[in-house]
DNA sequence: AACTCATGCGAAT
DNA sequence: TTCGCCTGAGTTT
């Protein structure tokens, strides 16, 4: 289950495996089995991540392009053959395998996985918003849409159009961090404000795509420093307010608030968060 | 065994 | 604004 720094972890993994060498393309599960036929016996090129999204590129006649979305509930994983790569899973549920001699991957649950042309690639990039993990990400253009709406800045952090690649824990986390709280409206933040969220994204989403989870706690509130347990969500990592419902706030001990917004559930401290 | 919820998104209402 | 989809983990019957 992904935000940005999965795919980008994904297509950098994906990448080095399977880079430059013939695969074995299949789908146990049947849904991408036609698709799986055309490319068979393919060499696997490279892959690329946009977002939440990612491209994998396949070589010779002629070239094929496979966009894969993992939405909420999609995962992808790599290992070595035999390797059992979802332990409870049922192999029929595997959607794409791809797969030589030295390494395997599974795919399950996406919300999309398809063949689509160079024109499709082309249209995701530039209907996304800047992508805090990209060398090229021109954070102006969040600032400009941000400026022009009458949205919460907690709903405009989820949508992609604006911040790429940005899900539910950074959205919560980031705000967080910068004391803002979710419901403030995005046009009225100062451009200071844009600026640290902004710098706060890139650095969080990097550390999560060396580390593969989501550590927001600073050192200050760290639990060795506050002299409480250690503790991780089932996202690997350590965070101050997702999925803490009524649980203390790390910073002023008050319990932590949560509610649906867009369907999907917001997490901020009440008090450390101004509106 | 059944039910709920989840790092998401688009179509239908 | 709600609904449907895809799968797995955790919780409740």
């Amino acid at each position: 289950m992904p935000e940005g720094h999965v795919a980008h972890r994904l297509a950098n993994n994906l990448s080095k495996t399977f880079g430059s060498r013939i695969v074995q393309v299949s789908s146990p599960q049947g849904r991408f089995a036609t698709e799986a036929a055309e490319l068979r016996g393919k060499r696997f090129c490279e892959a690329e991540s946009v977002g939440k999204h990612l491209f994998l590129r396949f070589d010779a006649q002629p070239e094929s392009l496979v966009h894969i979305h993992l939405g909420l509930i999609g995962s992808l994983r790599i290992g070595k053959p035999g390797e059992t790569l979802f332990p409870t899973g049922n192999q029929s549920t595997t959607r794409l395998r791809i797969q030589t001699d030295a390494a395997i991957a599974e795919l399950r649950g996406p919300q999309w996985c398809r063949l689509v042309d160079e024109d499709v690639l082309t249209a995701v990039c530039t209907d996304l918003g800047p992508d805090p993990l990209r060398s090229d990400a021109d954070p102006q253009r969040a600032w400009d849409r941000m400026r022009k709406t009458q949205r919460s800045i907690g709903a405009v952090l989820m949508d992609q159009r604006v911040f790429a690649g940005v899900g539910n824990i950074f959205r919560a986390e980031v705000l967080f961090r910068a004391r803002i709280h979710p419901e403030r409206v995005a046009s009225q933040l100062h451009r200071r404000e844009f600026d640290e969220v902004w710098n706060d994204l890139v650095g969080l989403m990097s550390d999560a795509l060396v580390t593969g989870r989501i550590d927001t706690i600073d050192e200050s509130h760290s639990p060795t420093a506050m002299g409480r347990e250690p503790r991780q969500d089932r996202h690997g990592g350590e965070v101050y307010v997702y999925r803490r419902e009524n649980q203390p706030c790390f910073v002023c001990g008050r319990p932590i608030h949560a509610a649906q917004r867009d369907g999907r559930k917001v997490y901020w401290c009440e008090r450390c968060q101004r509106r």
